[in-house]
DNA sequence: CGCCCGGTTGACAAAACTCAATCCCCGTGG
DNA sequence: CCACGGGGATTGAGTTTTGTCAACCGGGCG
């Protein structure tokens, strides 16, 4: 593996506090590899044979049953996924797909079970992220049942605007067909619901969105730190 | 604590792994109280103080946003709630409260923090345990993002059917509105989709129901693992 | 007995989806 | 350089799903 990608991963939080020669264990039977875009790099139902992380690029998680599919989650670097899934030695949940190209690192989940066992440091550190993971996923779920189309794309917008620097003009970072799937709705509802936040001050043109007016936005809205802050 | 109570709560996965000092440390401190119906046990936002065990009766864990609310997980005998929170020391994301007469066990957060930093049994159970609620979550979620309500209530009811016993008639454990807020519908319009069930088998008189047909109404829900299995 | 409350029903309204047509950007190839 | 084609985005019309409001039913309990 390149110097650089290693020195990335051992500065994640998930593998800071591990012995020096765990990680050296881990990184033997890594590898490193870059994927074009739109590959499905896992799917669901199959057995966790890597936990995969992000190192460049970005990375769908997503599902489908029945003949439907929806986005649950987008993965950008540098973080890890199906983690609870290696823990567990139970097959993947969701399935994974490339967005852009992506560097991805694979460390195969037999060989992460086996350090969690004997590094205590690390089995702390999977602690800390788990109930991280499970935490968003609790407020992706209070986002879904108690608010409607609109109101998770007026917040969903807020976060989008503070994650990518609080400029009142930034960039959606993927396409709107992508983003319909992630907030619930069909493109075509999406698109209405975006000129219902007209009047709200959000102006969209293309994957450019304005927020004229934050704090009116915010009286629609209605942000809550236990549904759309991403710390705590 | 009675000892009764005290040997229940060994045996818990979570605490089967730990040193015995540490599991009495841990007790020292911990209380168990008996609370009525309806008593809201802890309220989203706040901090969370102590890790909560159901030891009899059930709990309802439920979330607020602009005047509504919603059900989101139903906790029964023997498991913790709000580990996440308490390992985090961060605030609830969801309120709490007793559906029927309860006995709760409540251990300061603080000491469970303190223990899981020296206890590598702990920890690790911690590891198994958050693992398990994150992937229960994405499949609430799956089942949300999924499906509409009819088939949510289908694949509620053949789950429902399994956890009581596999008899073809078997008994709802909770008011049909606080099922309607579980499936993230309207009283009346669950009401509504129990009618559209009868054409598939399933037969409801107040909280008694029955399956007619099992595989019949199976066609129709399309259950799937990676949704609705409760292992792995 | 009569009240209260959960459940049901009906009528209507709002939210969201479907299907089809069109627009428009962008990249390709002539 | 421009015409063409493809795909995402938008728009419109109509349908389905879900929610709202009000009325009513019926069992349990004081």
């Amino acid at each position: 593996m390149a110097d650089s990608s290693y020195q990335d991963l051992r500065q994640l939080h998930l593998f800071e506090a591990m012995a020096d020669d765990h990680f050296a264990a881990l990184m033997r039977c890594a590898f490193v590899q870059t994927f074009p875009p739109q590959v499905e790099l896992i799917t669901e139902g199959d057995p966790s044979d890597f936990l995969h992380i992000v190192l460049s690029g970005a990375v769908d998680l997503f599902s489908i049953w029945n003949g439907r599919e929806t986005s649950m989650a987008t993965v950008r670097p540098i973080s890890t996924f199906i983690l609870a899934a290696t823990i567990r030695d139970a097959p993947y949940l969701m399935s994974a797909r490339t967005l852009e190209k992506s560097r991805i690192a694979l460390i195969p989940s037999e060989e992460v079970r086996t350090v969690f066992g004997v590094d205590d440091g690390f089995a702390r550190a999977i602690v800390s992220e788990l109930a991280q993971c499970y935490r968003s996923v609790i407020k992706a779920q209070k986002d879904l049942k108690l608010r409607s189309s609109t109101e998770r794309l007026a917040n969903y917008l807020l976060r989008a605007q503070l994650r990518t620097g609080g400029q009142a003009e930034f960039h959606l970072g993927m396409e709107k067909r992508r983003l319909a799937s992630v907030l619930g709705v069909t493109p075509e509802h999406l698109s209405r619901a975006f000129r219902g936040l007209q009047s709200h001050g959000v102006l969209a043109e293309g994957a450019r969105i304005r927020i004229e007016d934050r704090s009116k936005l915010e009286r629609y809205a209605r942000p809550n730190p236990l549904i759309d802050d991403a710390a705590s």
